[in-house]
DNA sequence: GCGGTTTATCGTCGAAATACGATGAGGAAG
DNA sequence: CTTCCTCATCGTATTTCGACGATAAACCGC
């Protein structure tokens, strides 16, 4: 059996501060920003996130039971979203807690608002 | 041959304002969010909505020019783009003008900035 | 009406995404 | 060391995406 994880308040460091100093637009910026959009464009996703952002929960098994997917589905996801920068994975025991990666988060309302 | 299109200027009305009433979250906005990002997740998809931004261009072969994609491809994502709300296209004589949809966009940027 | 121009749609193909179960890796607890 | 728990990865089937050429549809000018 799981363990709700009840150890879900601080299991990520502060958050790495920092400006973005890349341009808005641009060829460069165009293809972020796609590479970005596309890691946000699924359902499962975006729940993930929203999740993170609450940070009512950060434990890979967690999603599971919140999903309606398989855990190795879950953590392909997890994957997608960890390769496109939004998110970060911190081994902890034999969970994986993940948390959102602001500075990525910060660049994608940058490239979308520039739209 | 083509003319390079010099009434880009004015093809399409004004705008249509208007207040965005759905929630900036919660299950329907998670897949409404995830089917806005999915069209912007593209890198062609993103350049031709740069494209109708600046208002340099808005029609279709003038994308055709301006992208490495055939005229057909072209339009498949224009239809991406349409049928996600986020461009319109209207009709002019044998020439469509394609304009953005500042509400859709707007819409965009409100869940992005939710997250 | 007839040509010329522009755009959409169709059919197709290869590549990528999405889902699953099964298996493997790695630490915690005993 | 062994067992249990958690998560990642592998292999695979199905679906969707992205691209193209060819063709059809719509409109203007003559």
């Amino acid at each position: 059996m799981r363990k709700p994880a009840e150890d879900t308040a601080a299991c990520c460091p502060p958050a790495p501060e920092g400006t973005d100093l890349r341009p808005i637009e641009g060829p460069e910026a165009d293809d972020e920003l796609a590479a970005l959009a596309k890691a946000v464009g699924h359902e499962a996703r975006v729940r993930i996130l929203r999740l993170l952002a609450r940070r009512t929960t950060c434990v890979c098994g967690d999603f599971v039971e919140l999903l309606p997917l398989a855990q190795s589905t879950v953590s392909q996801h997890l994957k997608v979203l960890k390769e496109a920068g939004l998110i970060r994975g911190e081994v902890g025991g034999p969970r994986v807690c993940y948390c959102l990666e602001p500075r990525a988060l910060r660049r994608l309302k940058a490239l979308v608002g520039g739209l």
